[in-house]
DNA sequence: CGTTTTTCCGTAAACGTTTACGAGAACACA
DNA sequence: TGTGTTCTCGTAAACGTTTACGGAAAAACG
């Protein structure tokens, strides 16, 4: 059995409202009785109870991270997200906010949870990440009035709530760039085919680069598949299937660049010998395959800690004296060239 | 503002007991009444209060996972544990508890944060990964009394929690078996340096089989490295090194066979073919590799539900009509033959 | 010493639920 | 008709906090 505030005060032979007040550190209680009080918590190892303060404040002091494993023959997730998330953790830490992660299920994309999570005020706010070109999430929450926060951006909802992106069109243009500046006029690109956004600025840098070299896009050299490991390794090969086959091919995540390796190796074609290859996510697997694979690779733990400080900063509760802010951000990547390309 | 219960019960002009008893499936409320409320409630879209409703029952209705990420040069996480989340998660669904991940700080050993979780009543029990051979965290959380249950074994805390692991001493012991049957005497053993518990399970096997094919065991050949890719490649160069180089690795974990893997290429040794490789514990990775990675696989959504299944068992809210029981269980590992030994 | 201010603490209400208890109404039965 | 039973619902307490309010004691001030 856990102890109260109850206990506490009993022990003391004090009041409860005084055992409250000493331990949030309010300024009317006696600089003694206040060391007593911190005493005898650590003494009784007591805590507050979580849903007694958040009932009472109408607060719970927490934030959800909603993870949604993507469908697919064997769902690995992203390690991605993890160092991402150690920052949004560290910066929320600062402001005593806790961060949890709530899992979806692998199927239904993860409405029904959200719903869940938000309407029974588990949390605070919900950080949403892989956000979509039309993202039902994004409306559900602006239309209820809900906080958050999202990584990536979206055509939904409008500039109603804070988000944090990566430039991925930004990404395709200077891969492409480089692949022409080294000879390459076949370029392919690949892509997860849901309608992750991610997925569609990608190919708007892709095109627009093309265009401003001169290069007409070529729909036999665009492809969608599966955002894992099997969806690269099976849609290579169709692009491969062209009347007019690529020399080189920007894959639009690192599973799939390494499927879409695989691919190329049974068909006999050399990454970075026969075939220039650049990933648009950098992840450790870039840098330890063989051949290393050229990355674009984005600043994940201070994103995280950034986009903390965003939804902070459009908290009522948290937001400086100037008021809530809604801020959106775009963040570069920086191109890590190895040997693939 | 979020509708309360009150709201419904004025709204239907009856009482808030009868509006919680009427959703909450009790016998004594009219048909017709809960019939009301439960319209009432989706036009509302009333949903219990979840702080409210967790200090009255004195339950949290949650379940933590602690996800500890490694410390490392850059920590990426494990992707092994999204699909035995995924079934941890569908198991404690069914019985209407709710999985949460709540992540450690990457320094120190996630104790902090396991206190909080705990002693604030946060969750009603909370499951660990990555179990150590003494883990301080177990002797916590019995002492505590404080019901959990962990994915892997440990000398701590007795049999007093409901554990599942992996058999990996068998696994150590197979990969040995299966090199030594094609040939190989030389064979290194590679694994993390953290005193996790697996690693020194997988030594185990290692050595036993080593013993029973009459071969010494050569300390030169067993090392320690980082979990992941960085510790992969600084410490094979280390067993190369030996006076009478191994001509077969076990790697205990994928990342740092991949690491090892081109430690290995950059000495011009070509796994799969100068150098048989097995991993332990198989990823997408090791499919999609080149070579594919011969590896054990565990099938981890199944023992994501079960390690639920048991968690439930332990927990005398949930336990059958025979009361609480404490299981504990060993999985076996399957061999996925490949290319690499 | 009288008055005002300050310091400190206890009291009690409130947050949103669930649930034990009791009571009124309807019904069954003799 | 009287008694016992069943059905249905309202009342109120309780979970563990925080906090507005008021008051007693101490301190400051004239």
């Amino acid at each position: 059995m856990a102890s109260s505030i109850h206990d506490l005060a009993r022990h003391l032979n004090i009041s409860i409202g005084t055992v409250s007040r000493a331990l949030n550190g309010r300024a009317d209680v006696n600089a003694d009785t206040r060391q007593r009080v911190l005493d005898a918590a650590k003494k009784l190892n007591y805590s507050p109870n979580r849903s007694g303060r958040s009932l009472r404040q109408g607060a719970t002091h927490s934030i959800a991270f909603m993870l949604q494993p993507h469908p697919g023959d064997q769902q690995y997730g992203e390690p991605f997200f993890i160092p991402f998330l150690i920052g949004l953790q560290a910066k929320l830490a600062e402001h005593g906010l806790d961060l949890m992660v709530v899992m979806g299920e692998p199927g239904q994309y993860q409405q029904e949870r959200l719903r869940r999570v938000v309407e029974t005020r588990w949390v605070d706010a919900v950080v949403l990440a892989n956000t979509r070109r039309e993202d039902d999430r994004i409306d559900y929450l602006s239309k209820a009035g809900f906080p958050f926060a999202t990584l990536g951006r979206s055509q939904s909802g409008g500039d109603t709530y804070p988000s944090l992106d990566i430039d991925f069109e930004r990404a395709g243009d200077e891969a492409v760039d480089r692949l022409v500046a080294r000879g390459h006029r076949r370029i392919a690109a690949i892509r997860p085919s849901l309608d992750l956004n991610f997925g569609y600025l990608f190919l708007d840098g892709y095109r627009k680069a093309l265009k401003r070299h001169g290069i007409e896009v070529d729909s036999d050299l665009v492809a969608d598949g599966f955002i894992n490991e099997t969806g690269g390794y099976q849609v290579t090969p169709q692009v491969m299937r062209s009347k007019d086959p690529p020399t080189a091919i920007i894959f639009n995540n690192d599973a799939m660049a390494l499927g879409g390796c695989k691919a190329l190796a049974e068909m006999g074609i050399k990454p970075g010998h026969d075939m220039a290859v650049i990933v648009i996510v950098d992840t450790p697997l870039c840098r330890y395959f063989s051949p290393t694979l050229t990355a674009f690779r984005p600043a994940l733990e201070p994103m995280g800690q950034r986009l903390a400080g965003m939804l902070l900063a459009s908290l009522p509760a948290f937001a400086g004296p100037d008021g809530p802010r809604i801020i959106r951000e775009v963040w570069p990547l920086e191109l890590i060239a190895r040997e693939s390309d």
